[in-house]
DNA sequence: CCATATTGGTGCATATACGCACCACCCAAA
DNA sequence: TTTGGGTGGTGCGTATATGCACCAATATGG
């Protein structure tokens, strides 16, 4: 038996049908069918049963989709200790960092990189909700009030919010027609925006990316909620009239405990806390725009 | 990844070299060789090194390794759950028995297999220490006073010993020159030997396994101490004048708790019972060859 | 010292698995 | 009904992996 058959099963199963198993795992839908067809003649036919919506597992299938789940968690942590025994002199580290963060210190990140060629540093800013459990990564930036238990890092400071909006747009567009940039939400409006000199503005363009909703302020479409350190260094946009920062999340440095003590972990934490300290003033909204008063 | 690389480091390294993995997943050892190849170079080759004495592992690969063997576990377990949900009207048995108790209710069998078609009974005598653990089996037959505790079954009754010669070779041997066959053994002489009538009699031909001492035995090449339903229904093997069966260990028919609920292994472990419980009396040394007596 | 057995590695012919294209099928919305 | 997007299955040419034959290197025993 290929042990490589438990992976199918979890692969078929997690995707639901052949076709988007194979697409998960870079293979041919055919390759897929095949597999799944030799396993089952294998096995007596006794592992997946057609059902009419999708693919269903037997109660014997289902034990070895147990299985294949445990065995996947094992392979994670093994990789992840089997990381923090390679050899020091070239150290692969998958960093996973929002790309608004990423952008602020990008130029630190060049002279680490530089400065460190023994790390062989991975950007990740694709997922946005990354798992070091599953392997994702190595080290995340992430902000939140509430980390994972189980993960081990430095809490660093909190980032602050303002409201915005691009100094033509807010001089030329008339207040009661002001309208603001928000995410595809669901209930109540967000107490910022209750308690903002707008509070009946509509919400208008709607986008579920951060860096997507400062853009679009910063183009003019409307009044946004934005990060300080985002907004603050945009000449054009300035603050709303009385508005003042106001703390939002905690900035958190993280990585698995299995990676804790390698060395290349450790130096690259240790630099991203520092580049971000280097911002604490602009993170914190202590550095507005100047154009602020006009 | 594949996750049959984990399979490859486990047989790698319990086999201990490249050809001897390979002899025994059953393909050419060039096969492992390359597959090892790949899965170095995917790996930063930090799995495997070259020692003086065979190969030994990094410690990443170490990490590897313990996954591995995790994973193994749970495939054995998982495969025995899988068995415990399959289709009722075919079911494959795996059977393990001492062929000396084979052999004696080899009739009995014949009907079991003739009167269960949706039965596909398995023998497998070839291992002296099945382990139900590792899937190498359903169900075993095994002599023992301490079974494994986790395993579940029924205590039978216990097998008996005595003392036997064949009839020309008692008749025709001076006493002195009587010699034992017995296993390759370290230490003490065992009790029954010191208790018999010939305690100073040497060990002659030795041999470890039981069928064959007795096969010995009747040939007429020693005396030897062997089960009584062995021993008793063979003509020219008599037992030693004066000598009584003496308590051997429990018969005991075990499975594993996973598959105890399944209707074709409590059949055939019902049918086991019933089988050597009609032997009960040869077992237990109450049908004494009736050339005793010459 | 040589003879022998065992180790891991490699070229080559072949067997196997793969991706691509296409098929039939099903279901939902137009 | 048609249409479109989804499913799983299959023939075919090709890429990959395998088995067999060798090879060199390394013990081990006579």
């Amino acid at each position: 038996m290929d042990w490589d058959n438990y992976r199918l099963i979890l692969e078929i199963h997690r995707a639901g049908s052949i076709r988007a198993a194979a697409k998960q795992m870079g293979v041919d839908h055919s390759t897929i069918s095949r597999r799944l067809s030799k396993l089952r003649q294998y096995l007596d036919d006794t592992v997946f049963e057609k059902t009419a919506d999708g693919i269903g597992l037997t109660p014997a299938g289902q034990e070895l989709l147990d299985a294949a789940r445990q065995m996947e968690m094992i392979g994670f942590t093994a990789d992840r200790r089997s990381k923090a025994h390679s050899n020091p002199e070239r150290y692969k580290i998958r960093l996973s960092i929002p790309p608004s963060v990423c952008s602020l210190i990008v130029d630190d990140l060049k002279n680490f990189v530089i400065g460190n060629p023994d790390i062989e540093l991975s950007l990740d800013s694709t997922f946005s909700r990354v798992d070091l459990d599953r392997s994702e990564a190595d080290v995340v930036v992430r902000g939140t009030d509430n980390p994972p238990d189980h993960l081990v890092g430095r809490r660093l400071f909190p980032y602050f919010l303002c409201l915005y909006g691009q100094a033509e747009y807010l001089k030329k567009t008339d207040p009661e027609d002001y309208s603001w940039i928000y995410r595809d939400y669901e209930g109540e409006k967000p107490q910022w925006l209750l308690s903002s000199p707008y509070p009946d503005a509509p919400i208008g363009i709607k986008a579920n990316d951060i860096v997507t909703r400062h853009n679009l302020a910063a183009e003019g479409l409307g009044l946004n909620c934005g990060a300080c350190f985002m907004a603050d260094p945009v000449p054009n946009l300035i603050r709303l009239e009385g508005v003042l920062p106001f703390r939002w999340e905690d900035f958190w440095v993280l990585t698995h405990p299995d990676l804790r003590k390698v060395p290349a972990i450790q130096k690259l934490m240790k630099f991203l806390s520092a580049a971000l300290t280097k911002h604490r003033d602009l993170i914190e909204g202590r550095v507005p725009n100047p154009n602020h008063g006009e």
